[in-house]
RNA sequence: GCGGACGUGGUGAAAUUGGGAAACACUUAGGAUUUAGGAUCCUAUGCCGAAAGGUUUGUGGGUUCGAGUCCCACCGUCCGCACCA
């Protein structure tokens, strides 16, 4: 017989599909549920090996949970709206609706040769109107609440894109997408509260099992700090270290600081004020940070501010390094105490005074400081000046102002637009359809105009792992009765470069939807694992102009996806990823035959040493898998194979459990396997029933793993000299007389005086001379 | 600059609480089998050495009977934040 993986799992996954076996339903008898998920993709035309290696080991997981006796739903779907779904199909000159749908048709498929568990029927698609249509109710709940507003704000302008973005996506003053310098620009824009949330995001991070590094950059994300706010005249400034204020010898305003406008008519120099308002208006969120290094400031004269703590007269300055969204807008500089004030002050020839410390309490009632906590989070911008996105249910009358889509109306549908390329005027394209942009006021019922923006595709997804308990019903997002089954996500499985963007929204959104009373948790996602990155086989990302991409469709034609999904598993740590070698695979390849093509005979022996390797082999790979160690898990079962081959014959129990613990990582090789040997021992026709993934995950026997002999280390100084098989358990004196009558032990001991014996029960004792 | 993670053979990597460094693989070499190639099996494979033995976890120091693991300094890589007062 030859493994011939390719027919196997054509095989097993049409059989696995007709019988429904991994179909969820929201209750099983005396089985507990847990919700396993995996990030859903986005819907970009091709799997690649970086999808593989997301789904493949969280599906080893959900398989293994699902052996164990849990009541498992490990669903999927796809993350359909968004920018590069228009770019792509601007270049190719189609429409998005039509790139979208036929890339998720070919990734489905795809999807479907992984042998994952997937419950086909729980997929949503988050640009169905099914689906978006609970996107909009949901805002609309947000609107009612006080969550969601409208308001002008200086926002982050992606010229390239021609849309605002969040400042979660920006990065280093670059759009997250295209990677163009992004523009200041103030428009009228829907925010969502998240700042209310502030606080409990940030408490709530210490009951999350999620890997520390993300916590730590949320929490540096939402930014806390608590300090005092005071005023200097009539300017409010905040400040962490009220301690130094007698140190205080100007006071510098952000250059938007509307303070400015007001004193205008007793500003001396205002039209050079205003030249360095516009100035700085002008430069992009990069020029003012490749500028960090060089202050840049201007005098405001004609005014000074008095320092509530001594009564003294201090000029008042502008400049671009500080920042208006952040505190008041305005500081007090200590450059005594601070770096920035230091060079500020030295560049304009400013004075600079020792401070001395002093208590911020009782300086505060002096002064009469409120205390005040600051966060670096800001309101999350979702306005997108773009098609392809989830339309505002909001209706604009001249009468009434904004006027919410009444619910029964939703969804407001996104019109079909045969151009739908950005217009850059900061209005969407939506804004050209008048079929769409004429309506009726839902109050007043005459002719309104509806809001033209769509919603950042980031809402979407920051609540579609409560539709999937629940995707198909029409009359509400999700039934409560359904949502209570499956949450909170047991099990999050997704790429870390959504910690500060879609990990944090998803949490905003459920802490939001709690306060609602629509959901009763706090937190959606209790444990969560990150996977790293694969890189091409020179080490390099992979990119199709470096020409080092591996396909996985061409590495499962060659090895099958079996192969595929373990190689994947044993390159190394998960969050750690790496580089892909060829020749690695080549060894999974190579141990999935060895089982295949294993001769055996069957005899019995309740003590041999395969069956105690058999029993740790068991406690090792069950341990690894719940601890996500999928490298170690295939390294115990390659050395459980090494032992079987140097045995003439297997312990009956051997060969059945190997396909269990196989079974998670190579599912229809596994199964193939198992139902051949099912039809040999019984003679019978093999049941799906009894598949090896239906089987109860092995347990091991702690008496079997207990190690009747142990080596013995023998060491001279802390070096090795010797080792030794004993039995277990020896004592101090035994061991000594031992390791004393090796004759390689004597050899460094002979004629030194013994000072001193160390001894760790069954592994080591350390002679020292 | 600040915060975090990390640094182990030719390669991917292992290594409970400080206790055998390099498990498991890949690679390479030699051998068996084979018409040949491939596949498979056996042996070897950190470095120096014929061997005995010595030596090895980025560098330097420290704590300890004993350090890849703990502490200090430095070098390097990666990630995040970036004038947040």
């Amino acid at each position: 017989m030859v493994y011939n993986p390719q027919k196997i799992e054509r095989k097993w996954q049409r059989v696995w599909e007709e019988a429904g076996i991994f179909k969820t339903s929201d209750k099983i008898k005396g089985k507990k549920n847990f919700y396993h998920l995996v990030m859903f993709p986005y819907p970009s035309g091709d799997l690649h090996i970086g999808h593989w290696y997301n789904f493949a080991p969280a599906d080893v997981y959900a398989r293994f949970k699902r052996m164990q006796g849990f009541n498992v739903m490990s669903p999927i779907g796809f993350d359909a709206f968004g920018l590069p779904a228009e770019n792509a199909a601007i270049k190719h000159g189609i429409h998005p609706k039509t790139w979208t749908y036929k890339n998720i048709e070919r990734m489905r498929k795809q999807l479907k040769s992984m042998g994952t568990i997937y419950d086909w029927q729980r997929e949503i698609i988050t640009c169905d109107p099914d689906y978006y249509k609970w996107t909009q109710w949901l805002f609309l709940q947000f609107y009612k609440a006080g969550l969601a507003y409208r308001a002008k704000v200086p926002a982050n302008w992606c010229p390239s894109c021609k849309t605002i973005l969040a400042n979660e996506q920006v990065i280093e003053g670059k759009c997250e997408r295209c990677d163009s310098d992004v523009l200041q620009k103030e428009i009228e824009q829907w925010l969502f509260k998240i700042t209310d949330y502030a606080e409990k995001l940030l408490k709530d991070l210490d009951k999350l099992d999620w890997p520390e590094r993300t916590k730590t950059m949320q929490k540096n994300w939402i930014g806390k700090s608590e300090g005092y706010e005071i005023k200097f005249s009539s300017i409010p400034v905040f400040t962490t270290r009220l301690d130094t204020i007698f140190g205080c010898t100007y006071l510098v305003l952000a250059p938007e600081n509307p303070i400015i406008e007001k004193l205008k008519n007793k500003i001396t120099n205002y039209q050079e004020v205003k030249r360095y308002i516009e100035k700085s208006k002008k430069k992009t969120e990069r020029e003012r940070l490749s500028e960090a290094k060089e202050k840049t400031g201007v005098e405001i004269k004609g005014v000074k501010a008095i320092n509530p703590a001594n009564g003294e007269k201090i000029p008042i300055w502008m400049a671009d390094y500080v920042l208006i969204g952040y505190g008041t807008g305005a500081i007090m500089a200590v450059p005594d105490r601070d770096e920035r004030d230091m060079e500020f002050a030295k560049k304009y020839n400013l004075p600079i005074k020792k401070t001395r410390l002093v208590d911020s309490k009782k300086i505060a009632k002096k002064v009469k400081g409120k205390k005040i906590t600051n966060y670096k989070l800001r309101d999350w911008v979702i306005s997108r000046q773009r098609y392809w996105g989830v339309p505002i249910p909001m209706v604009k009358c001249q009468k009434c102002g904004w006027v919410p889509v009444r619910e029964k109306d939703l969804p407001v549908l996104l019109p079909t637009l045969k151009d739908f390329r950005p217009t850059g005027k900061g209005k969407s394209p939506l804004a050209k359809s008048k079929k769409f942009v004429q309506t009726k006021c839902p109050k007043c019922k005459e002719l309104a105009e509806r809001e033209t923006d769509t919603m950042d595709t980031f809402v979407c997804s920051s609540w579609y792992y409560l539709r999937y308990t629940d995707p198909k019903n029409k009359k509400k997002f999700a039934d409560p009765k359904k949502l209570k089954a499956w949450l909170p996500v047991d099990m999050y499985i997704g790429g870390a470069e959504h910690t500060v963007m879609h990990l944090l929204y998803a949490r905003f959104f459920t802490k939001a939807l709690q306060k609602l009373g629509i959901l009763d948790f706090s937190e959606p996602f209790l444990r969560l694992r990150h996977q790293g990155i694969i890189l091409g086989p020179d080490g390099q990302k992979m990119s199709k102009s470096r020409g080092n991409v591996i396909d996985p469709d061409i590495q499962v034609k060659k090895y099958g996806a079996d192969a595929v999904r373990m190689y994947l598993c044993f390159m190394g740590p998960y969050d750690q990823g790496g580089p892909w070698q060829p020749r690695g695979i080549v060894g999974i390849a190579r141990f999935l035959d060895k089982i295949f093509n294993f001769q055996f005979s069957i005899f019995n022996d309740q003590n041999s040493k395969l069956k105690k390797l058999l029993h740790r082999t068991i406690k090792k790979v069950t341990e690894d898998i719940e601890n996500f160690r999928f490298n170690t898990a295939i390294s115990a079962l390659m050395i459980l194979v090494n032992e079987m081959q140097k045995q003439k014959g297997l312990e009956p129990e051997v060969r059945p459990t190997l396909l269990k613990l196989l079974a998670p990582f190579a599912p229809h090789f596994a199964e193939e396997l198992w139902s051949s040997f099912a039809k040999a021992s019984e003679d019978k026709h093999f049941d799906i029933k009894n598949s090896v993934h239906n089987q109860k995950w092995p347990k091991y026997n702690p008496k079997l793993i207990k190690e009747e002999m142990i080596t013995l280390i023998i060491q001279v100084n802390g070096k090795v000299r010797a080792k030794t098989e004993t039995e277990a358990g020896i004592s101090k004196e035994k061991a000594k007389e031992l390791a004393l009558s090796c004759e390689k032990v004597r050899k460094w001991t002979e004629g030194k005086k013994i000072k001193k014996i160390i001894f760790v029960p069954d592994k080591l004792i350390n002679i020292v001379i």
